[in-house]
DNA sequence: TATAACATGACAGTTATTGACATGTTTTAA
DNA sequence: TTAAAACATGTCAATAACTGTCATGTTATA
């Protein structure tokens, strides 16, 4: 085996062992173990965090933050990473960000001049917009940390009533229009439920694990689903334009048929609980649909239309 | 030098010059023709897109996916890009996804299995949420390298009119809202328009080159900060679920005046290109709102509504 | 057909790596 | 206090890898 393949893969032996001996990386690799003590001292050299413990019980010891063997990127990868670090840029308080910063250095730094310079102006051509947020949250990575350990944590809470020093089991975090929320199993009221994280003034990792709820995205399903109880039938005519907006729909898009290019339809099933908004948006659209079912929505519709009528004439003269 | 460093170093010289001769390569690093080929060869076994050219006028080449020297990452490291791909699940596009999952591959087969599991876990505990749309927009990569090297592109576009062809110069891209945007100068109309990527059905990169016009940033700070050209002013008067509608437009928002919790008014200046999307939203508010000024929008409301009992009723029995 | 490039092989000189052995140092358990 | 188990470092000879020179091909082009 060359040196370079045996020293790559002595990388991911240390990091997976943590804790081992001269010898053992010797009887390992079948080499000896002054040579295996010497390419513990290159590794050293390479920047992998390793350090020792002299003495009877001894050996080699890897810091938590260990090394990753040498990865080879092209130009279309390291730009995909650029690329996606553009998207964090929007958000005032990120976890990780000084390692953002350091992968960003040296992929950048291996670039080639041209290449540098296309990375440069990636970021005066391309945004993740959203409306910007300046409330910060410091305890993002610990909140993520320890969701994925299943560690239980102290926080400090300002709420209405003021602020409340609870013990909760975090389900995860989710980013949401510019905030950080966390969904918690609340100890105090036996439920799971919703935290700002930059509501949260103070916090502790306590050493106590709990066995999981559940995955955030169950979660999150739950949360927003609100389980479609009375489902209702709803046809609707569109011309060309009604095609046009109803395709920006999720909700819609799937269930929209073209006949031709100036005309389609769309049949699908909503919930009761959407009737509303659904009819709203029908109304909005004015002559570039047209209900033809549900016939209470027709009607809606145009009692809504009367309605503004009367509402505009009133105003009058 | 030692030969590793000097492989390093030669990466990126092969990256820089794309073209050259084993002769450079001696000359450049002071080694001997015959050492020059044997490096160059190993580059190639380590993964390095270089081919020949044999004869008079040959040469290496390099092919375009040029390859980065090797890079070590700690973990930390590694898990921010992880957390950096995690904000890009929302998105139903995205350009460079086979860059991305290259890359988390690489990434992901250097960590050691307890780290491996912590990725696995990230998946469950963080979610950049937004509301998912489901609209595909194919071209999307090929806007920003457009836009990058100043090209311009022609495109055809699905308006409100039917479908145009234009050539246009992209200002770049950005997301919002879960759709994609394109600012780009229009040769038609002389002037910045802004496209939704995913209404654009073809696509064509010219050979042409523009003179960068402005930066994505200040192109949307200016968009933002709406210098109406033709300002209009309007005042409207809101009910409490008006207040409440309104207040969740950004470009209303600044401009609400609640006089008591169950009444307001909007009163503040638009731009005349703005006008048919003003109208109909306060069309859409229905009696939620009472649009006072400008009349021809009162005007244009009630005839719509009008349109739309017709529209309705002509469907009838 | 000469030239300028890559491709490959052989060989000897040089350099780097390796293993064996020796000698310290530090810590812990007996 | 001592022995054992670990790291730490040095020396040296054997071996392996690397390098440069020379030689011989091959390929494309002017």
């Amino acid at each position: 085996m060359s040196k370079a393949k045996l020293l790559f893969d002595l990388i991911l032996y240390v990091n997976t062992k943590r804790i081992f001996t001269a010898q053992d990386v010797a009887h390992e690799f079948g080499i000896s173990v002054r040579t295996a003590h010497r390419y513990l001292a290159e590794l050293g050299d390479m920047g992998v965090p390793i350090y020792t413990e002299p003495g009877r019980g001894g050996g080699y010891r890897v810091l938590n933050n260990r090394m990753l063997p040498p990865i080879m990127f092209d130009e279309e990868e390291a730009f995909a990473v650029f690329f996606a670090f553009q998207a964090l840029k929007y958000y005032q308080s990120l976890p990780f960000d000084i390692h953002i910063g350091s992968v960003f250095a040296k992929l950048y730094a291996g670039l080639a001049h041209d290449m540098k310079r296309k990375v440069d102006r990636l970021d005066s051509v391309l945004t993740f917009w959203n409306q910007k947020r300046s409330v910060a949250s410091p305890y993002l990575k610990e909140i993520i940390e320890a969701a994925i350990a299943h560690e239980l944590l102290s926080i400090e809470y300002v709420s209405k009533s003021g602020n409340t020093v609870r013990k909760v089991a975090p389900v995860g975090i989710y980013a949401y229009d510019g905030f950080w929320y966390m969904p918690a199993f609340d100890e105090l009221y036996g439920q799971i439920r919703l935290f700002r994280t930059d509501r949260i003034v103070w916090m502790e990792r306590t050493q106590q694990t709990f066995t999981q709820q559940m995955p955030l995205s169950d979660w999150l399903d739950r949360y927003t689903a609100q389980t479609p109880k009375k489902p209702v039938r709803i046809y609707v005519e569109l011309t060309r334009e009604g095609l046009r907006q109803c395709r920006s729909q999720p909700w819609l898009e799937p269930h929209i048929v073209m006949v031709h290019p100036e005309q389609g339809y769309v049949e699908t099933v909503i919930d009761q609980e959407d009737w509303d908004y659904v009819s709203d948006y029908f109304f909005q659209l004015g002559t570039a649909a047209k209900v033809i079912e549900p016939r209470e929505m027709v009607d809606r519709i145009r009692k809504q239309a009367q309605e503004l009528i009367h509402h505009y004439a009133s105003d009058g003269t």
